[in-house]
DNA sequence: CTAACTGTATCAATATTGATAGTACACTTA
DNA sequence: TAAGTGTACTATCAATATTGATACAGTTAG
């Protein structure tokens, strides 16, 4: 399911963060399906619980999954993974829009930039 | 016209391209002037050249600043310096519209959460 | 050409942060 | 009560960021 990659600078926890949200967003893993125990996939990745916890902790700050302290962690509904998951990134785009403002930019040229932007990223659909 | 705070967690080198940034913008120094050269002010503010070295070459890469070897360095054109940093943020902004994307975010619904920020920003005019 | 200024590049020392591990605690359920 | 679950805290090691020391290279005035 999951295979870590050592040669991959990224970290452990980035890896499986990617991995599991893949297959989230893909609904691969169904909505409030049950994932691994922190220790479960720890001992099968050989790896420390810790950091299967801190990839659950942010991908439940991400709105992924939820974690019920004696139960365990679960899949978000998709959708709403989805949505909380835009939310956090609009919200790191915010302080962005700020600065364009200050720099004069006009809501008119901003909106024609991220128009821009969008198209120019879709390669896919 | 500098004032350091050794209590902000922030590094040197930051508070000082903030402050000349913020200057370049509000045109209280003009294009073309002169800045101080990184060896005055290093002694003026008692750090290391070094520091000043490198909030200057920084700025340079945002577009507000252009040095010349022997010569000095040198605020640039107001216009310009603002659509190079614009260009900058854009590219930062370039991935995370990306995501949304990816997220299932349509176009439009994009433009509407900008718009929002970008006017739920403005106090001042 | 030389001296005194300018920015630039490189390397080193230090401080800070990041990633992971070890361990103990708290909740849930059978 | 026991065995599972997530959570919190601290420690340690590595990586990065920040700053400093120093040497190099371009410009200009005399």
């Amino acid at each position: 399911m999951i295979h870590l990659d050592y040669r991959d600078a990224r970290p452990i926890y980035e890896q499986i963060k990617d991995k599991l949200r893949a297959e989230i967003i893909a609904g691969k893993i169904l909505p409030d399906e049950k994932l691994p125990s922190v220790r479960e996939l720890a001992v099968k990745l050989v790896i420390n619980p810790n950091t299967i916890q801190r990839a659950y902790r942010e991908l439940e700050a991400e709105g992924f999954l939820y974690s019920v302290a004696g139960k365990g962690s679960f899949a978000s509904a998709n959708q709403a993974a989805n949505e909380a998951r835009m939310d956090t990134v609009l919200k790191q785009i915010t302080p962005m829009i700020a600065e364009l403002r200050e720099l004069g930019m006009k809501e008119p040229e901003l909106l024609e930039h991220i128009s821009h932007i969008y198209e120019g990223g879709s390669q896919d659909d």
